[in-house]
DNA sequence: CGGTAATTTGACTCTTCTCAAGAGGCGTGG
DNA sequence: CCACGCCTCTTGAGAAGAGTCAAATTACCG
């Protein structure tokens, strides 16, 4: 795999699908290089959003899949009685609008935690874009599956003890950063401590103890929200995996 | 919506999909009427799994994607310390299969919770079948949207406390049923506690318990493994379903 | 009808939550 | 540039929900 310049050093341009550095990551990765000048031309580029900026809402009408280029977004449940939870947090490359696919309306709601880029392929253009790209439709579903397994994991996740489902969750962001080009060790967390509670199901309070915990135990350095990996063995055994 | 007898009443005999009682819940559902024969050519009918019986393991080669046509089965992850999670349960009609196709590979085990039928289409037939029936893909899509809908639900589920997750496990259960041609109020649990437990992230003695409770408060009967619901509103009370 | 698996029930423990108070950081405006 | 206010984070103490361990009862299969 080769590694990406981190993406913030990316000029504010708009980049066609074929010359974006996510070519490795995003939508385009599984496709012909036709195929993707063919993509390049229908896509939506290089729209922003503001921190705390919401894309979409939940019941708002499903209007197409996207796909991040820069920054990052939580994509949040909300229960009838007003509760949230974190479904993902997504990075760049990755596609989030799946939510509204089936329903024709969106499950979920899309909000940035950071000053974000990101592309549309509209609805509109889902259909003719099928056609001229036969693959495409194939790829959406390995990705929509390929969703559905993260779900998997994290429905496993969810019933095992609070330490090694933040140590897990640490350990996944520093992976998907690093596929991006950065550093493995280092990164910095644009959750709140109540939104990492919101995704694993804790409470802010426990998520600031186990930080707190990991950290006195060597494992990791917690100044604010950056997030130093000291010991990945130490943590991989928190995060149970033998 | 129509209501379809019960599937126990049905012959046993292999029925095409067009004849197939399911037609309106399981793959043909959204499909046109030539779309369908083409597609009933193809599947591979009427398999048996005896109660307890693996269809696929996790780790195994992906196959193709199944449909249940009788009977039920769980669709079970098992994580590296060997603790399981049941995903989903899978009732008739209903498509599983989609968790070995991103990576070609199961990611959970497919496994009967009583003597089930179930169709197949095989991966190798999945690609020339799309040509053939061009909104196939996109159905297909649709279908893993929506499983991935239910594992947000879940998700958010996994962070209520026991007894909403329990009661809305049965409302959901009966809800489903009742599509298939059950009465809404009374139905038979294929699950263990066990198994409950496994799927709702509690201790087995837990789910008893809670049974119990809900027993002593009047809103359900409760037989071993029959479940008669007596008090639907408190049910959904109990749910958190205001 | 015996044996095994599933279920129920009780007592106790422990993880995690809630409530509360205080400290730290950051942006805005004077 | 500093001060104020707000939001976020930390830390403590007590409470509660759910888990574990153990034993008795019941249901099911051959």
């Amino acid at each position: 795999m080769t590694v990406h310049p981190p993406l913030r050093a990316q000029p504010f341009v708009k980049v066609a699908c074929e010359d974006c550095n996510l070519t490795r990551i995003c939508l385009p990765k599984d496709l012909e290089d036709e195929d993707i000048k063919e993509l390049s031309e229908i896509v939506r580029r290089d729209r922003v959003l503001q921190k705390g900026e919401t894309l979409y809402w939940a019941g708002e009408r499903f209007s197409g899949i996207y796909a991040l280029k820069s920054g990052s977004a939580k994509l949040v449940h909300t229960d009838r009685q007003g509760r949230d939870t974190i479904i993902s947090v997504v990075l760049p490359g990755e596609l989030f609008g799946f939510d509204g696919l089936t329903a024709k309306e969106h499950r979920c709601a899309l909000i940035a935690l950071e000053t974000s880029r990101y592309c549309e392929l509209a609805s509109s253009d889902l259909e003719p874009l099928a056609k001229k790209i036969p693959s495409l439709q194939h790829i959406l579903l390995e990705r929509s599956c390929e969703q559905m397994d993260q779900a998997v994991e994290q429905l496993a996740a969810s019933q095992r003890p609070a330490e090694e489902r933040l140590a897990s969750f640490l350990l996944d962001l520093a992976s998907r950063y690093q596929r991006r080009g950065f550093p493995f060790e280092s990164f910095h967390l644009s959750l709140t401590r109540q939104d990492i509670g919101n995704h694993l199901g804790l409470a802010l309070e426990t998520v600031s103890r186990l930080l707190g915990r990991l950290e006195s135990a060597g494992i990791i350095e917690v100044k604010g929200k950056r997030i130093q990996l000291l010991d990945i063995i130490g943590l991989k055994i928190a995060a149970g995996q033998p």
